[in-house]
DNA sequence: TGCTAAATATGATACCCATCATGTAAATGT
DNA sequence: ACATTTACATGATGGGTATCATATTTAGCA
């Protein structure tokens, strides 16, 4: 049955909320068209109308999540700290798509890696700008290896099943950005 | 055909070296065990006599290339420098276990974490073994700092398409694990 | 030397997935 | 109000995958 303008443009929405918390949660190939739609409470059928296919609905969705994804530009330590609580590790589905999706994207389509790679930069000069006190070479090398930090921290505490070893890897990943970003500003 | 038990023997080290070449490579759900099998030059029948499944394989491709991955050990500034090169981030397939395989490794079965889990554990000791001249609670936030940023970094620079921001991730992941460890070692 | 067990090959089987074909009903424009 | 378009549902289709069944060949042993 075909529904009103604004429903399909929800519908839509819908479909690519759900289909960023499903790829961050399993992975791109792990997750089926029919999955999606039937988490966004429709049936496999209306897919093609909206996404040409699967590979469409990923480059779009990485799009999408990575829109709307504009953290880091604030408080930086609070951010720091955020990313890196056990609360962040646990919820992979609603978290950062760069450590959710990176490891992912190599084998995907060029659109996909190219939309992936502009986030990436955004994420490193947003960063990078919450940094004022360092001087530009400071900043972006501290900017680029807390972010890489920030990701690897995540995903090797994903990746670990005993609780106190995941935990420690965020803490001291954390003390050990903290303590990078305060020597190079006070030095 | 039987085969005789050195041949067997030697079929299933082909076996599991492929597999952990190609399950770095593209991860393990984009490997079907017949890809495996015909990679080591056989074919996908006698597969079950040497694995009781997939997930079999998996867990034991894990533990065969987290027990020859030692590296690490040895002189750290040597290993930083190559793990942080673009020749690392371009063979996936022949690098580390960690950085190929440890955000894939989250909905696998509950052996296959536990044996990442100590390879990872195992990693972070050695590394921490490698800078001896730091007290032992620096020692262990190097060790750990350092590693997240160096794995975060080698998957940020695979996901990336730009060649130059890709080695400047690199480039700079290195200049800042260097600081870090430096003025640490200093203060 | 011949028997038996075992390792691998060939060939099902059952399932899942991306994509397509067609039906249906409701929104939209006149 | 009506015709038409269209968004979605239902239902194929073709290909791939893990796993199993059976055949074949030969190593290992008596």
């Amino acid at each position: 049955m075909k529904v009103s303008r604004e429903q399909m443009a929800e519908n839509r929405r819908r479909i690519l909320d759900v289909a960023s918390r499903l790829f961050r949660d399993k992975g791109f190939d792990a997750v089926s068209v029919a999955e999606v739609m039937k988490a966004a409470g429709l049936t496999h059928g209306g897919f093609y109308g909206h996404f040409s296919s699967k590979d469409d609905l990923i480059a779009q969705t990485l799009a999408h999540v990575l829109a709307a994804d504009s953290s880091g530009g604030g408080d930086l330590r609070a951010y720091i700290d955020a990313y890196l609580s056990p609360r962040h590790r646990d919820n992979a589905a609603g978290g950062c798509p760069t450590a959710g999706l990176a490891a992912d994207i190599r084998h995907q389509t060029p659109t996909a890696r190219s939309t992936m790679t502009e986030g990436l930069r955004s994420q490193i000069d947003r960063i990078g700008k919450a940094l004022p006190e360092l001087d530009p070479a400071d900043r972006r090398r501290a900017a680029i290896g807390s972010w890489a930090a920030m990701v690897g921290a995540v995903i090797i505490a994903r990746a670990i099943d005993d609780p106190a070893l995941s935990d420690e890897v965020l803490e001291q990943t954390r003390a050990w950005i903290d303590a990078g970003i305060s020597q190079v500003s006070a030095g």
